[in-house]
DNA sequence: CGGTATCCAAGCGGATACTG
DNA sequence: CAGTATCCGCTTGGATACCG
């Protein structure tokens, strides 16, 4: 098992909710869950520029912080499906937050690249 | 110059907030700037942990992203200022959540804590 | 005081192959 | 289908010294 060699700094919440929504996928996977996307394969395909790999480990990371529950199946083939718990549901404010600003940020870049081919560029 | 050598996905919004929020000191410094600390060594005196170098580098980034904005007094010993743009404030009440959400989160963490040692460890 | 150059450790995550 | 093991490249960011 590896351990980590730089200590973690808590000192603000800030820190606390980047530790647990800073990985590359967790906020993606978060509100895909919560769009209906429980199953593993489910998920992958939505996300077909993350490794298989990387999202379990993300999966893994969000349940130990009690941020989905996973449930197995006992059956073959195998399935698996994710749910956020209360603690994940209580983030998806945050998330879809996330989502919208992003969303209009990018669009206002779009924006300015427009103009720029019309000629229009304004300081 | 470095360059990156993956591309980003910048398929999602959310990847988007990532790519300008995900630094690990990018929304601590969105939020000091807006709690009023202007001035470089004021911020680095409020992130003990934080090298130099790294707040630099971070607040550039701020900066060509159009996040926050950069104010050179031409003085001596030189004098800085950095404020929050537009863009820079609507991303407060992200940063806002990002920092209630930790807070309690973190509270409630210590609160299971405390009950262990109580010895009323329910499941 | 503010910024940068240099060097390097650490860790995140990509690719692949394999197991049950 | 779901998960893990292995390997390794890339990026981030920590430490330090130095310049204007």
């Amino acid at each position: 098992m590896y351990e980590k060699k730089i200590p973690k700094d808590f000192s603000c919440g800030i820190s606390i909710t980047l530790e647990i929504m800073g990985g590359k996928w967790k906020p993606c996977l978060i509100d895909s869950i919560n769009k209906g996307m429980h199953r593993p394969s489910e998920l992958a395909k939505h996300h077909p520029n993350a490794s298989k790999r990387v999202l379990s480990l993300q999966l893994k990371e969000l349940e130990a912080y009690g941020v989905i529950r996973k449930v197995i199946h006992p059956v073959l083939p195998p399935k698996v499906e994710y749910f956020l718990t209360e603690v994940g549901e209580s983030l998806l404010p945050l998330v879809d937050m996330m989502e919208n600003w992003g969303s209009e940020f990018m669009s206002e870049f779009n924006n300015r690249q427009e103009n720029i081919h019309v000629g229009v560029t304004k300081m």
